[in-house]
DNA sequence: AACGGCGATGTTACCGGTAATATCGGGAAG
DNA sequence: CTTCCCGATATTACCGGTAACATCGCCGTT
């Protein structure tokens, strides 16, 4: 009954196509019932159907015991010669592939891991959970990803119940907003489970956007002349948009410049038009934006200004996009290491759900990507009241 | 031993924090080694140490039998209403979570779907997993994700490999390059698989790029004057580049203008400004890139050239990804319904699997969107020699 | 020749659920 | 007052692996 049979046949549909029809029933060629097995050698045995050989049937068809079969495939050395030429035949003529939930549900270990995520398709999210995912694939795992529509609690709960069901060893948010960090101080995991989040002042990795990435940034604008900057902020409820708030408020004051204003967005192109847009003085010379996107809003809001970048206004990102070399002017930034931070964030994981030693946290970097966005401050702010 | 220890404590990490810890032995109060579950009350007869409760630790709770049980988890009526009390106090009582892994051995149902891909950075292919990933919570699903690093055979074998076994019940490919189609030729998955792809000319899903999206482009270029196009095409192992490359040389040509060239390019704004800056001549008024972020290099190739867009040069993209609108100058592009293409192949998936009737498939939209990188066509072409 | 030891393999138990079947007690029918 | 039936619940088998223990045959020892 859960064998479904042959699905909608037919559907001209190129592209989509049907892998692996199960079998059906023709002209057997031993007794009574026995069907053949799809389009490959007819089933021994007890093996009925179209259904998957078990290592039961392994070891009928070579004549040894299940066993034996299981230790061969657990590479066991003790093993005769014979016998093990016995096992292997069998294997590759019932075209034996191992039953993961059965093995799972004794040794416990299930080799996946929860990715829970509401902004996959925002660049930051999905690159960190590719590179995550590469990571846990060279180790053997697979994530269960699950996302959410909203940001609030109870569907939260929801769907960390329902990873949490799933049977993971471990459990990443993608996602480090404060209602998630919220939902994973709730839950009761019963495994190693944590917020993917930009490495923070207290952290233990060292946070390079603070020491270096920031600095280096804003040494930048002054080195032109820049001494009034906007920042285009993330949004609050976001860790990585405080730190990087912070970041920058920190790297200006070392440096002697001012933060003229602070407008959050959401990490939108639109967000970060609107604060443009919408703003009555602009008395600084250059704007930074928490993330690419709102940056590229920023310099369209500017365009239509009729304010030049560089040329009246210098702008920044933090992220370097792909796309951010091509922006019109392509933009400087702080290039963050995304795919390293889903690695590390899956190696982390890894280490406490094997028990191994957490290794040395990598320096996630963040380094100065100089282009066209930014250039000597002009002598005058723009918008100020002349 | 696969209970793992208290993982590296006072990790002072913030925003990574460690949730449920296991339980550990305390004062007991009851005879010998009875350890305390984990901030919660003594656990009950045979549950010891940290594990969590079965169905049998929740009937000897209750003073049923662990059929019992499991008949009220799921639902079922005829059950007297103490003894469903006392079953349902036991449950919280033990704060009784069900163990997924077992319940799919027995029912052969893992409520998992194999994804695959190698481009989740991408937007198209992110945007795509996400929404199908929501339909998948919908339904009760999760969504495995495994990740390729590369497009090489080997790779991707190894990876479905890896897939097939985690006991999915269905596979989606969010690729679609000709490579992942052979792939899934190759592989038999025994349960439904294909690979998600825009759909095609001869496809049951009407294919509104090709009927009316492209032509509504088309026309809309016509209409100002436009009658030489070149076309920056998509990688021609993706079919849904082939099938972008089609749409447009029909809608142009029933519309009586000239495709003047198609340069391929790999879907990258990198490779959209190559293949401008590269050009010799540009014997066209205007500019159709497979998707928006080739037309974004595209554009800042022309305006290094001297070419002003879109007075001298119109341009147009397609997908409409949300930062085409903030664009210098904002984009004209053809909005492709990816979240819907997510929904669908989802939905076209479960409808194989559980083998209800495939509900009529939805018509993909394609809607013009017209933003001011495209205005009327100058006199005569820009950089053919005069 | 009897025996301890050990390598190779077989048998049984178990993981945590669900399905199928068995049992038990009480009310209606004869 | 029996008998039968049926609803409620308990028992047993099973899913496909792994772990622990049992068995068997052959070897070298004394």
């Amino acid at each position: 009954m859960t064998e479904q049979a042959a699905p909608s046949a037919g559907s001209g549909s190129r592209g989509e196509r049907e892998a692996g029809a199960r079998g059906e029933p023709g002209a057997g060629d031993g007794a009574g019932d026995e069907p053949i097995a799809p389009e490959r050698k007819v089933r021994h045995g007890a093996a009925a159907a179209g259904k998957p050989a078990t290592i039961y049937d392994v070891a009928h068809a070579a004549g040894v015991s299940h066993q034996t079969v299981s230790r061969f495939l657990k590479g066991f050395a003790g093993i005769r010669p014979e016998t093990r030429a016995k096992v292997e035949r069998a294997l590759a003529e019932l075209d034996y592939r191992p039953n993961l939930t059965a093995r799972s549900l004794t040794t416990g270990r299930s080799h996946r891991i929860g990715a829970l995520t509401h902004d996959i398709d925002k660049y930051g999210p999905s690159k960190i959970l590719g590179s995550a995912a590469a990571a846990a694939r060279d180790a053997g795992y697979v994530l269960d990803i699950v996302t959410l529509d909203t940001t609030d609690a109870a569907s939260i709960d929801e769907a960390l119940a329902m990873i949490a069901e799933h049977d993971v060893e471990g459990v990443l948010a993608l996602s480090s907003t404060d209602e998630m960090t919220h939902a994973f101080e709730r839950i009761d995991f019963r495994v190693p489970a944590f917020v993917v989040t930009e490495p923070d002042e207290p952290s233990r990795v060292r946070s390079q956007l603070a020491t270096e990435g920031m600095p280096a940034l804003v040494a930048h604008l002054a080195r032109l002349g820049h001494r009034r900057i906007l920042f285009l902020a993330g949004p609050h409820h976001w860790s990585a948009a405080r730190n990087r708030t912070r970041a920058i408020e920190a790297a200006a004051e070392a440096l002697g410049l001012e933060v003229t204003g602070i407008i959050e967005g959401d990490w939108s192109a639109a967000s970060g038009y609107a604060a443009i847009a919408d703003l009555e003085d602009l008395d600084a010379t250059a704007i930074v934006s928490a993330n690419d996107q709102m940056a590229l809003g920023a310099m369209l809001a500017l365009s239509e200004r009729g304010l030049a970048v560089p040329r009246d206004v210098s702008v920044t990102g933090i992220d370097d996009l792909p796309d951010a070399a091509f922006y019109t002017p392509p933009l400087t930034t702080l290039r963050m290491d995304l795919a390293g931070r889903g690695r590390a964030a899956f190696a982390e994981l890894l280490s406490r759900i094997e028990g191994s030693a957490a290794h040395e946290p990598p320096a996630v970097q963040a380094e100065l990507i100089v282009r066209q966005s930014t250039g000597p401050a002009p002598r005058r702010t723009p918008l100020d009241s002349q």
